[in-house]
DNA sequence: CCCTGATTCGC
DNA sequence: GCGAATCAGG
């Protein structure tokens, strides 16, 4: 894979938004999340909004080779942890239940549309189907122009009581 | 041990 | 420029 000015694109998109760069790497495909990091670092994109005060990094001895060592790049900050947590978060707490789980059996289960991240407008569904880390991450991406974030069954997922959910078979 | 980003350096 | 290996750290 090599990087297209659409992966760039996507990749700066998904860096802002704070994802992880294993995540990253996994909606971009054909990449591991060492190229995403130094494709970030190679576009400058490094700290992710805060600048703050100022990281130790230490410098590391290679193993063999005696190769001049540099004089350490400018410390920079970060965000603290922001990647896979904040994904992580959101797929947690804000549907309020596991795509997984099964709601009502009278219920027909909708065909996701499998979109990815990037393809999500706000017309579509926006519920996570699957491990964000995976290839088979998807959204459901069916229409829910007029029951906000979610499609009509996902609304009912993320927006019911506990309590409700549970006796209404 | 899972993960995070950062850095180095051979290619 | 690219990214695996490696690092420090949560």
């Amino acid at each position: 894979m090599n990087w297209t000015d659409e992966r760039v694109e996507l990749l700066r998109k998904l860096w802002a938004e704070g994802l992880s760069a294993s995540q990253i790497a996994a909606q971009l495909g054909g990449v591991s999340r060492n190229a995403v990091i130094g494709k970030v670092h190679r576009l400058k994109l490094s700290s992710r909004g805060r600048a703050a005060p100022a990281q130790t990094r230490q410098k590391k001895p290679k193993p063999a080779g005696t190769k001049a060592q540099r004089p350490a790049a400018a410390p920079r900050a970060m965000p603290q942890t922001v990647g896979a947590t904040a994904l992580k978060v959101d797929y947690e707490a804000e549907p309020a239940v596991r795509p997984s789980a099964r709601p009502a059996e009278n219920v027909v289960v909708p065909i996701s549309r499998h979109l990815k991240l990037a393809e999500l407008t706000d017309k579509t569904c926006k519920w996570p189907n699957g491990d964000p880390l995976t290839e088979e991450f998807h959204f459901c991406g069916n229409d829910s122009l007029e029951t906000g974030p979610y499609c009509t069954y996902h609304a009912r997922l993320a927006f019911q009581p506990a309590s409700e959910r549970r006796r209404q078979r």
